[in-house]
DNA sequence: ATTTAACTGGATAAATTTATCCAGATATCG
DNA sequence: CGATATCTGGATAAATTTATCCAGTTAAAT
């Protein structure tokens, strides 16, 4: 349902907003979040693009998240490397007027529209806690 | 966020639900929903499996649905030919233990469940009037 | 029986997504 | 300056999804 692109997105700026603010590399992202390091570059890479991260080069450099984890959404990340689509107009070749859907793709959109909502109503702030499992019971008899 | 084979499999389902209920040619339901036929046939196909469906061969023959509108609902055809992914266990390679999920994984679960609910709800025979947007207003200026 | 209509399903190709490799640019440290 | 660490990004490969082709089977009509 949601790209493993997006889901890699969001693990690094989760991963981002958790523990020390200074630059992290990509390296150490990918570690924690388990990401594969040259795939998560490039994911990085777009999240910097759509400047949500910032990337430092060189010696000591890595990414930071732009702005604080308060202020940044689950949507604004998803939409920023694989957006929600929503269905805006008839998805058959069929000359369309306006925003009037049939009522299958009305069913299809409020769908779309209410995992939006869901996404944007989420700051990254709120998914920080024991981010990913280690130490939860999610993570038990390791 | 749906795949185009879940996407297809619902058009054809809702062909079917509508007018007559002969059994309709995959090449008619091809043609009326938009989508290639051979294609279409593969889709069919699996939703035949999936008990969804009848196919009947030779001349006269086609396509039915084998249970009424009101008893079939978009998840069953969802799941049927492309199945909502429900997080159940950590997606990180972490031993997990059983339900319980980090925040983020719980978030996206959540987003999961409210699609799979708002499906679930949503029966074909509700989606009939005017299936495809022809002479709705989605079809002005055609 | 023969013809014709229609589903079934295997093989394959095109497109997209995901993953990998690696050279180049840039910054820091000594 | 030289060495090292790190991001940037192009090229390519693997995997998956979507699409196409077409031969085979089944059933009805004549």
């Amino acid at each position: 349902m949601l790209s493993q692109t997006a889901e890699y997105a969001l693990r690094a700026v989760v991963t981002l907003a958790t523990g020390r603010p200074d630059p992290r590399t990509a390296q150490d992202i990918a570690v924690e979040s388990r990401v594969p390091l040259d795939y998560l570059s490039k994911v990085l890479n777009s999240l910097a693009r759509a400047g949500i991260v910032s990337g430092q080069r060189g010696r000591g450099g890595g990414f930071q998240s732009v702005r604080p984890p308060a202020e940044l959404t689950v949507l604004q990340v998803v939409n920023a490397v694989d957006p929600i689509q929503r269905i805006r107009t008839c998805p058959l070749g069929l000359k369309q007027h306006g925003e009037h859907l049939c009522p299958l793709h009305r069913k299809l959109d409020d769908a779309m529209l209410g995992v939006e909502e869901a996404f944007g109503a989420t700051t990254i702030e709120s998914l920080v806690g024991k981010s990913f499992c280690e130490g939860s019971r999610c993570d038990v008899a390791a």
